[in-house]
Formats: C-alpha cells, sequence, structure tokens
DNA sequence: CCCTCGCTAGTCAAGTTTGACTACTCACCC
DNA sequence: GGGTGAGTAGTCAAACTTGACTAGCGAGGG
C-alpha cells in the first residue's frame, strides 16, 4: 500500500475543498515531501486518479486569482470518505513497515472513534506477534541458527523491529486509552491544514540529515 | 534508493553467469519475495536496464535446455561491480529506513572486508544519532510540544524507530568486532546461491501473516 | 521602465513497478 | 495416447513515480 491516496484524500477531507496546490501546500506543512514520496507529480496523478474513479468530485475552476495557471477543485465524495477510513484503517491494522504510511495513519488517526483506535492498534499488535512468530519459526534450519550464517542478522534485524515496533504501539495504546488527544465525535477536532491566507513555517526546502530520499 | 539494483546486480556476481530465471529463483531463496519489491517483471526490467547501462554484459543463448522460451545470460562487468559496492555501501551507510534496502545489505554484507563493514556501520550510527537530533530539534515549536497534538506521536514513532535501529546497529558492530562471520579476504565465504540441481526448500508460495505487500 | 526573482499552479516524458498473462516442456495418470 | 498439472522462462499493458520543465503574475532594484 502506497501513502499517497491515503494522504491525498485524507488532505482534501480535511480542506473540504482543496485545489492541488493546496494539496501539496499542506503535505508540506505536514514534512510529508520528509518522509513520503509526495512530490508534485505524484500528488496531482493521484488526484487525477481519484477523481476518475469517483472518489474525489472535480471541479473546473476558472483561472487562478493570483498568477499560475487556471486550477481544478477537488471534493471528497461519499465513495471516497469510505475508502480513506479504510485505507485508513488498514494502514493503523497492519504490520507492513513502510515508514510513510505509518506516519500518515497516525496524522489521521484522530478521525475515527477513539475506541475504534485503540481496537485497531490492538490488532496490529496481535499482527507483530504472529509476524515474529512465524519468522523465528520458518526460518531457522533444523541444524540449528549457525547454519545461516551472518544471513540471520536479517532474521535478527526483523526481530528487533518487530519488538521496537510492538513496544512503541503498545505505548500509543496506553496513551490514548488514558485519555490524550481528541477524536472523531470528542468536540472540536485538532486542525491540521493552512488557511489560504496563512505562510507555511515549514515549507523552506531544507533538508535534515539522513532524509529519506 | 530501491533495492532491487543491489538484489540484481548481487545475485548475478555470486552466480557468475545467470539468467533471469536463476536470479529470481536466488531472491525466492533469500526470500526476497516476501520483503522487497522483488517481482518477475522488475527482476527482468532491473537486467534489461543494468545491460543497457553496461554495468552487466547480456549474451545472447539459445533455446532453454529444459523447455521455456530462449533464454538471455548475464555476467556482471567491471562497472557493474564497481556500481554494486557502491550501492551496497550507500545501503549500509545511510539511514533511510527501508526494510528492504537495509534486508539486502546484510545479505551482502560480507562481500566487503571486516573493517571497511564495521567503519560503514559505524558511520550510520551517526547518520541515525543526527538525524534523531534534528528531528527533535526541528519539530519541537517554542511553544512547547503539547501544541503538536497528536502529530507529536509520529515524531515519537521516528524517535523510536531511531532509537531501535541504533542499538540494532550497534549489537551488529559489536558482533562482526568480536569475529563473527566470514568477510571478504577470509577464505571460503558463505555461498548463498542455488545450484543447477538443487531444490528451493523456500519457493513453496506460501505466505506468512503480515508480510509487506 | 525594464529585468530578474520568487511564488503560484501545474504539465510532461522518462523510468519503474505491478500483476496478469503466454508459451513451451516434461512427467505422470488413467 | 490424451489430458493435465507443475515447472521453466519470460513478456506486456497499465499504473505509478520522478525530476525537470512551463508560464503567468507581482515585488523590488537599478
Amino acid at each position: 500500500m502506497s501513502a499517497i491516496r491515503l494522504l491525498v484524500l485524507g488532505a482534501v477531507r480535511q480542506h473540504g475543498r482543496a485545489h492541488g496546490y493546496q494539496v501539496r501546500n499542506d503535505l508540506e506543512y505536514w514534512g510529508a515531501h520528509e518522509w513520503s514520496n509526495a512530490k508534485p507529480g505524484s500528488i496531482y496523478h493521484a488526484l487525477k486518479q481519484l477523481a476518475k474513479q469517483g472518489l474525489l468530485h472535480a471541479h473546473e475552476v476558472a483561472p487562478s486569482t493570483v498568477g499560475g495557471p487556471p486550477r481544478t477543485e477537488y471534493e471528497i465524495t461519499d465513495q471516497g470518505t469510505e475508502e480513506y477510513l479504510r485505507l485508513l484503517r488498514e494502514a493503523l491494522t497492519s504490520y507492513d513497515q513502510q515508514m510513510d504510511v505509518k506516519s500518515a495513519a497516525i496524522g489521521f488517526i484522530v478521525d475515527l472513534p477513539r475506541a475504534e483506535a485503540v481496537a485497531l492498534l490492538k490488532e496490529r499488535t496481535r499482527g507483530i506477534d504472529q509476524w515474529r512468530a512465524s519468522v523465528t519459526e520458518h526460518y531457522i534450519p533444523e541444524d540449528g541458527p549457525e547454519q545461516l550464517g551472518h544471513i540471520g542478522e536479517i532474521m535478527n534485524l526483523w526481530i528487533h523491529t518487530a519488538d521496537a515496533e510492538a513496544a512503541w504501539t503498545q505505548g500509543l495504546i496506553d496513551r490514548i486509552e488514558g485519555g490524550a488527544y481528541t477524536f472523531a465525535g470528542e468536540g472540536a477536532p485538532f486542525v491540521g491544514v493552512l488557511r489560504d491566507d496563512e505562510e507555511n513555517p515549514y515549507a523552506t526546502g531544507e533538508r535534515h540529515p539522513g532524509d529519506a530520499r
């Protein structure tokens, strides 16, 4: 699962009605250009694709008010909202170890009711446990792990990663169950979009050491 | 950086001379179909691309001896070996959090001299530290982390992940410095390819719970 | 007044990835 | 003696991603 559809659907949904550049700007505001493959080309492509599939509705709009080419505004459809929630649930549940998907999922987690978020995360820990078990079972040859040589280190990495993620997931579950944050249906939501007149403090284009490429 | 070029170059190199299906089979033997995007199409595409770029040399070969379409055999060129080592070094050094690249890099790490492997991994830990520092610095607003709301959990995830990886990397460094495994120039290397007449114990096509998709 | 710079908004070609599909042979069963 | 199932080897179109490019407007300097 690629993160871009989730990100774009989520961005359009939060905005209510947005054109490509706004989505692009929101994603940059969230730092998504650093931890996901949300490049301009991908964003515009995703918007068109989602519109073609009926998940977004495209309004043809007159030339921009502030210079630049004419722009298309998008709104999420009912079908799109469904797909958005489906993607979000899947991203939270499944252990697929891609940073961008996980980050996006956390960013949107408060769009779900608190109880469901917790349930999905618990499901996630179960998935991690299963994966861990299947790795240790499946890849240890009968004649002892020494047969694997340095290849055993790959297994070791997986186990290590799985454990770290299980621990982190459990911590998040605890915090959410402890009452942290504001979830769907609990009053004024946290809003993470830029208004039209607001400058983007993170849109510096500056890179940090170790950024994913 | 995508893992596929590294995997394909490494596979061809270990084989000496290999056709696409052999590479595909080796990768499956290594479990790469489960933790990387090494699907048939990608493998054949990579082979052609690498050949076009002079990193592999393509031998046109007569129709297969055992049925199936005619096959092309590939050998790695000097340039290809250089690129292979460059990719391997980069994969070991840079903290780019993609499982497939990391796993591939560990699989091939013994192609480097022991001292260099350690040096690269130490460089990696430095990179992780820097990334960690830049995350904590850059994303904590002046008015306290509470302003971030649940978005702070994304940062938390990154920190957690970075710490886990630093710990794992340090463990690996310790084991290598402690004399584990057999590196380049230290005698009979560990061989991870299938001979032509050998069956592949992992080519069952069976999936495990939690597999990355 | 003109020229460049930066911002807005988006397009495009080239490259990559995906998943389904083809075509051929051999072994085996009935 | 024919069918069929498994294995061998690879192709292909469609989708996606990437990075570079375009084109219009306003601000500011000289």
